[in-house]
DNA sequence: ATTTATTTTTAGACAAGTCTAAAAATAATA
DNA sequence: TATTATTTTTAGACTTGTCTAAAAATAAAT
């Protein structure tokens, strides 16, 4: 049985794997506003244990065993997020806290049931793909909207970290998940995007187009 | 914030002042599987924060602030039973361990929602009444079907603790809790009762009626 | 190629929560 | 009441997960 601790920081590690080649202790320091010198007592607990793959000085990474237990932490938390949202009433921005408790309930039966209670859903509320039980997740083909070229579409499946404000914009908006968007014009002075929504011509700065993730269609 | 240790330490006083008036520290021991040496450490932390009366050598008893906040995980215990019942297809005997868990997540929030998505139900699966937010609990006016005298009539809430099975074998005879039972003579020579159920008539031996709890009608 | 700066690890400490073994207090029995 | 048994507390140890401060390794800059 693993404790909480161990499943954040290889929830941890495997959202850093998404982005970075080789982790660092300190970049696991920074994503959990831990102390480096914690990061490599618990990074020497995880190799004990064949979690991950530790080389002093060099750098950690995930294996089989340990990608998979980070999978299956990742969708309990983006079951318990469907849930606070579809069946609870919250917002897509108050559930995560509460989902990083959730998703530490030991039980293989709870979460099946979740599951299916939710109707299997494929994405969470934030448009993130929801691994199924064998630890098999989309990929997805996602792109900032500043990336888009003219005349390009895309999806809206959520927002990059730290910009939870950008989402009460977009509510207020009227924009959900799984809205089309496509690119009309760019200004070439300030960044400024123009793009279609809902049969709806808007236009976004050049700092939401950064913030804003696409599935695109190529 | 209160600990997960702490709030267990709570609820088990709780439940042992439900049955007896002086709470010994072996008592709690006992309850939560724990060495007496433990429980003396955790009594003097519950003291200084004002949760429990103790006195060396002499026993505990809650506080107004202690009790409520052991009602307050009692609440959410029985709420989350009600939630994996009633939505999850969990069998009663099933979701307590699971309950034992989630019932220490933090959030006003989220139990209030799933107070209401549950349509505020006032028992749990076992039949125990909820608390309210405000910690107060309605007092069941208990009996054990043995206690019973000939023509009276209760509505079956549960049955005693550590009579897992009993369950199973109400579960059989499609008797549910919240059935109406009713008393139509009892055998003086076992102690067996005949009993009137959804209008069938059956045969309950003395053990089965030490152990099923009733609301009565006094 | 040295020197300097940064990253990472080690060493040692601490809080929480548990345990065992022994001492002290209380209760039961002779 | 004196002795014995039981209950409860104390003393000291251990584990987990965290921290600070210092040392060691690696990387960057002169
Ligand atoms: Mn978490
Ligand atoms: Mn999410
Ligand atoms: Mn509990
Ligand atoms: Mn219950």
């Amino acid at each position: 049985m693993n404790s909480q601790s161990e499943e954040d920081y290889l929830k941890a590690i495997y959202h850093l794997e998404m982005d970075y080649d080789s982790i660092s202790t300190n970049s696991v320091a920074d994503y959990l506003n831990m102390k480096p010198s914690s990061v490599t007592d618990m990074l020497k607990k995880l190799a004990d244990k064949k979690y991950i793959n530790y080389q002093k000085y060099k750098g950690s990474s995930l294996t089989k065993k340990g990608k998979l237990i980070a999978l299956s932490i990742i969708r309990k938390h983006r079951l318990w997020e469907t849930f606070l949202v579809d069946k609870l009433g919250f917002g897509w921005d108050q559930v995560h806290l509460i989902a990083e408790q959730l998703e530490h309930i030991k039980s293989e039966e709870l979460i099946e049931n979740l599951d299916d209670f939710l109707g299997n859903p494929k994405y969470d509320p934030h448009g993130d793909p929801i691994p199924n039980k064998e630890g098999k997740i989309e990929k997805m083909n996602q792109k900032l909207l500043v990336e888009l070229k003219i005349q390009q579409e895309g999806i809206i499946t959520g927002v990059k970290k730290g910009t939870a404000s950008l989402l009460s914009y977009l509510d207020k908006e009227k924009i959900k998940l799984g809205d089309s968007i496509k690119v009309i014009e760019v200004l070439e002075f300030d960044g400024t995007f123009i793009v279609e929504i809902n049969n709806r011509k808007l236009t976004f700065s050049e700092k939401i187009c950064q913030n804003l993730l696409l599935e695109t269609y190529d």
